[in-house]
DNA sequence: TTCCAGGCGTATC
DNA sequence: GATACGCATGGA
């Protein structure tokens, strides 16, 4: 990671990093590739332009504090996917998703986007995903907090067309306004508790529960397993993901997640 | 028209 | 605990 900043853009150097790969792999669904391949997004409610440029990314409009406090972390810049690509090399499968998407990285999100985002992924497709999460913040104004979401209820949601999602989304939001879901202390507790403390919400099942876990709290040793990574491990996998996933095998997820959809193919019997 | 989509709740065994 | 089914919506 090398950065700079020119005029009130700030230039980045890194490795490892393809917007592509990384904006439209299925794990954030508020991004928008312009037609000049910038991508145009938020981590919360901070706006970002970045592109790629030669050798370099240009940040439009940041600076270096910026930069540093919300953009280094979103990106998870500070993790050496090189060294996590090269652990994955000793297994063929995880090898062959690492070479296809070598520029995909896990983006560190806000854990409440997370949980709103796969909640209304459910027996759902990812264009329709975009298309509610879109509708909603354009109702209230950008992403709503809990307490809008709570306010406008499952009947103030039917502008976004969610279907029967709407009511998992008002419950969600109700339990944290009411405290009896809390998503601060999600990072630190075992797995078990966490996993617990998100399925008291109607609507959040394992699958929900592990996405927002691995999506908005990074915790990377989760493995969301949705009907293409069942495919994945069927066909792959039979007796688990490689040793060498070890800690990371949520990332390691990604590469294949991503690898499958694209390649679907691979999972034909 | 019918089928399907980064699942989950409910009923039933 | 395993399995079957309905669910809102919209694109293929």
């Amino acid at each position: 990671m090398d950065f700079y900043r020119r005029g009130a853009d700030l230039v980045l150097k890194q490795e490892d990093f393809d917007l592509d790969q990384t904006l439209d792999c299925g794990q954030a669904f508020r991004w928008e590739r312009r037609a000049d391949g910038a991508y145009t997004g938020f981590a919360r409610d901070l706006a970002l332009v970045i592109r790629r440029e030669r050798d370099y990314f240009v940040l439009e409009n940041t600076d270096e504090d910026t930069f540093l406090s919300v953009w280094v972390r979103y990106f998870d810049l500070a993790t050496d996917y090189a060294a996590l690509k090269n652990r994955y090399a000793d297994d063929e499968t995880l090898s062959a998703a690492c070479r296809f998407s070598p520029g995909m990285r896990l983006l560190r999100q806000d854990g409440w986007e997370a949980l709103c985002s796969f909640i209304l992924s459910q027996n759902n497709n990812i264009p329709r995903i975009k298309g509610i999460i879109a509708r909603m913040c354009a109702l209230f104004s950008g992403f709503p907090t809990p307490a809008q979401l709570a306010q406008a209820g499952e009947a103030g949601l039917a502008p976004l067309r969610a279907g029967f999602r709407a009511r998992y989304l008002a419950d969600a939001a109700q339990k944290l306004v009411d405290g009896v879901v809390r998503l601060d202390s999600l990072e630190t507790m075992s797995l078990a508790d966490a996993r617990a403390q998100l399925m008291q919400i109607i609507g959040v099942g394992t699958k929900v529960a592990d996405c927002a876990l691995l999506y908005g709290q990074y915790r990377t040793e989760v493995v969301p397993m949705d009907v293409w990574m069942k495919r994945v491990m069927a066909r792959f996998y039979p007796d688990g993901l490689p040793a060498c996933t070890a800690a990371t095998q949520g990332i390691a997820q990604q590469y294949l997640f991503h690898y499958i959809r694209r390649n679907p193919a691979l999972c034909a019997l």
